[in-house]
DNA sequence: TAGATTGTTAATCGATTAACAATC
DNA sequence: TAGATTGTTAATCGATTAACAATC
């Protein structure tokens, strides 16, 4: 980790801004405010212009932002001018789901393998991708370059494949099952957990 | 909403402890303290005690928290003392993935309808669910008390189901849409955004 | 009592917001 | 120039952490 600190929700809506700066440009839209942002995906303006700068000075006062520069700079900062190689273990309903979004691949995310311990998935078809032994996990990761890791197994198992993907090479993972990883630190880890989610909605809705 | 500010963080933490204590409390252990539980989900011992000292005093000065009553005490804050009935529109890979999925029952959320708008899914069985025109959404959400409504539809779609799901009378919005939902305050929104999760992942990853 | 651990306060740290000079 | 909007600073707000008195 190099140079000062950056608020990690920074990122996540600089991820929101690039998207919202994508369907600009698809309409042809050539200039926007940071008021323009702000309003389209729900922040203040002076929230934008404070996220901007920690990376640079993207727009020109008293006009604005050119859209198609500033949606590559947001696409660089996210290191989205590359490609990435994903890997899904768990063949069930949550890991086809996934392999079959196709929002991944807009985005430059590829699936290169799924992977599962299950006979009776190993072989089957999910949309293009072919069920592989989790055996060959380790295998392909290397092979491809593989950077990323998607965990979509049950808890019980999660760690379990945290730890292969790590030993094979893997430098992020993004884990849907409910438990803690323990892995080094190194390792860039987010968890999407459904029913934390969820619980928060609950809480949320009981206090009003 | 009443009483004072408490954060979201603090919220999503208490998740994860009553999930941790439900582990204790199947394995028998009795008695925890906030060092273990820091220890067993990765945070500081002073956050354990000061994410529960929001809601009351719980333990035991030079003992601990007694698991089962620390347990009741977080799932009752958390609303789960209730059990809550959802609807999840969308009836693709990713709402046959909810459908589907084993811990939303195991915390009291009970799915009572999918639905769909596309005619070569409805009427077809998702597990136990049979999928539903998206037209009876209205009438179930009414007559079974549906209070959270999940979203799991292309992003075109998104804003369509979330305005009819208010109008429908649902409080609550599990949003796997990547889009920003213009809904009324007063319903609690959340949205799990892949993508977003996967650009910071990158992010990350990049900056080491 | 001595040892342990809570509940709570005060200090620190970090993120957001308001405001405005810079500048197109 | 007048009007608009950026980039940035300082003020505010909020969350985390350290420390310790209370107390079992």
């Amino acid at each position: 980790m190099k140079g000062f600190k950056i608020p990690e929700a920074t990122i996540s809506r600089l991820s929101v801004y690039s998207r919202y700066l994508e369907n600009l440009h698809r309409k042809g839209i050539t200039t926007v405010s940071s008021a323009d942002i702000a309003q389209g995906v729900g922040v203040t303006s002076a929230q934008v212009r404070k996220d901007l700068a920690y990376f640079g000075e993207f727009g020109t006062r008293g006009v604005g932002y050119n859209v198609k520069e500033l949606l590559d700079h947001t696409l660089k900062i996210l290191g989205l001018n590359a490609t990435w190689n994903m890997v899904v273990v768990g063949a069930g309903n949550l890991g086809s789901a996934l392999c079959a979004y196709r929002g991944f691949r807009e985005r430059g995310f590829y699936i290169v393998g799924v992977f599962d311990n299950d006979l009776t998935k190993i072989g089957k078809k999910i949309n293009e991708y072919e069920v592989l032994p989790i055996d060959q996990l380790e295998e392909v990761v290397r092979e491809n370059n593989v950077e990323i890791g998607i965990i979509a197994v049950p808890a019980a198992y999660a760690q379990d494949v945290a730890t292969r993907l790590v030993k094979a090479g893997v430098r992020g993972i993004l884990n849907f099952a409910p438990t803690v990883l323990n892995i080094p630190e190194k390792i860039i880890v987010r968890s999407v957990d459904l029913t934390v989610n969820l619980e928060v909605l609950t809480f949320n809705i009981r206090r009003d």
